[in-house]
DNA sequence: TGTACATCAGTGAACGCGCGTTCACTGATGTAC
DNA sequence: TGTACATCAGTGAACGCGCGTTCACTGATGTAC
């Protein structure tokens, strides 16, 4: 065991300095996080294979959570705030109402799509299997899911105002929009036998549908070419 | 151990008859239906604790099955040729062509729900997990789901024929319908937190939207009060 | 300004457990002669 | 009609593996005196 060993082996991680603990924190989350992305499986998250992940001893996961279950918390929280931030980014640019919401759905629809299968898209099976059961605080969840929520209603509420849209429920139909865009982030991705139609004309149609949008912008002075 | 020891522990199964071998491969895809239906969870199904819940060696699985995803894989298949069936059912009784499509699709979000959360509604995330990979059987993945697809198309043909639907791609709008079926399942299960509208009043609006439903039957004599 | 000590951040070996798989086996039943 | 043998259906002990968890520890850094 010469110096030479200290060159080739994992040089024993230097400790965090002291008050900044919770560093390894994040290093966790990213760590469970890019296994995810790498395996397409919550599965892969053990406590063992995240340490290995990020080069640290097992035990050292102990003091930053109790479980499995609170890495993928954590991991889906992240997720979350990312998503959010995205809706609204896709949306804010966009002056016309209708497209407004239009963009919201497809970038909704995108970044469920660009997760690997089965959890990372916080939308695709929000919170599975037993990680359901322990993220049952309620207030937390609720806290989590409300902002893209609110979004969506204002969303809708813009189109009703503009005189797009025939909804006189924008609270109810920008769930029933969500419903749908989560099957169409689900069901091609997992049945893939069948001839799933364009995703963006599904998607064009049945939100027009859904948000109760008229063909006619009712405005008299409606530019043509102005874009 | 004496005689009374036979009585009082599992008594060595007796062997199936010769040739019925295969008779012990239902019986392994019963308890793991079993198994899933108890924990909620296809996680819990391992080779293992299917021989436990049925009363055989560990062992005794290998013939029937290779893996814990055939296992998962067939309990599927059993889920979904009921799954068929009741969607089938559930439509076949009623004359009027809209309550029809809605019947079936209250079926659709009845059995959903009824199957524990997180696999073996067939249609809560068809194929999850390790078990989309190996099901990459396309042509028998499509035997599958074809069937109640199908079914879906007639159901919309049998509106736009009877003049109650402006739909002109049944093909494609049945496919939104199971969209936004699939959300309206999945969702309000997985975020118990939002205050998610009644179920059958955002099915019966959101499917008639979908599916293009023209609130007037065209029809000349109209019979009001007949039921 | 020293120095002893407490605390923080993290290690590494060891454990017991459930898992999938192997291997030699058992006992009933059908089949060849 | 017997009898030896092959086959089928399934058993039970043993294995190696990865897991979560325990336990005593190490070494750096801040703090009290």
């Amino acid at each position: 065991m010469g110096a030479a060993d200290d060159l080739t082996t994992a040089p024993a991680r230097q400790h965090n300095p002291r008050g900044q603990g919770h560093r390894l924190r994040d290093e966790i989350i990213a760590g469970a996080t890019q296994l995810i992305e790498r395996t397409g499986s919550e599965h892969s998250i053990t406590l063992r294979a995240v340490a290995r992940e990020i080069g640290i001893a097992a035990p050292s996961i102990a003091p930053h959570f109790a479980d499995r279950a609170e890495i993928i918390d954590a991991v889906v929280a992240t997720e979350l705030d990312a998503f959010t931030k995205a809706l609204h980014d896709a949306a804010s640019g966009v002056t016309d109402p209708v497209e407004a919401i239009l963009a919201a759905c497809r970038a909704y629809v995108a970044l469920g799509r660009a997760h690997p299968k089965p959890l990372p898209a916080p939308l695709r099976t929000p919170l599975p299997g037993d990680l359901g059961r322990r993220a049952a605080s309620d207030a937390r969840d609720r806290a989590r899911h409300e902002p893209h929520h609110r979004a969506g209603v204002g969303l809708v509420q813009g189109c009703i105002d503009a005189g797009r849209s025939a909804s006189t429920d924008a609270f109810g139909d920008i769930l029933a929009i969500w419903m749908l865009l989560h099957g169409l982030v689900a069901l091609p991705t997992s049945i893939t036998s069948l001839p799933w139609p364009d995703t963006d004309r599904t998607l064009t149609e049945s939100v027009a549908l859904l948000a109760r949008i008229q063909p006619a912008p009712r405005r008299r002075t409606k530019a043509r070419g102005q874009r």
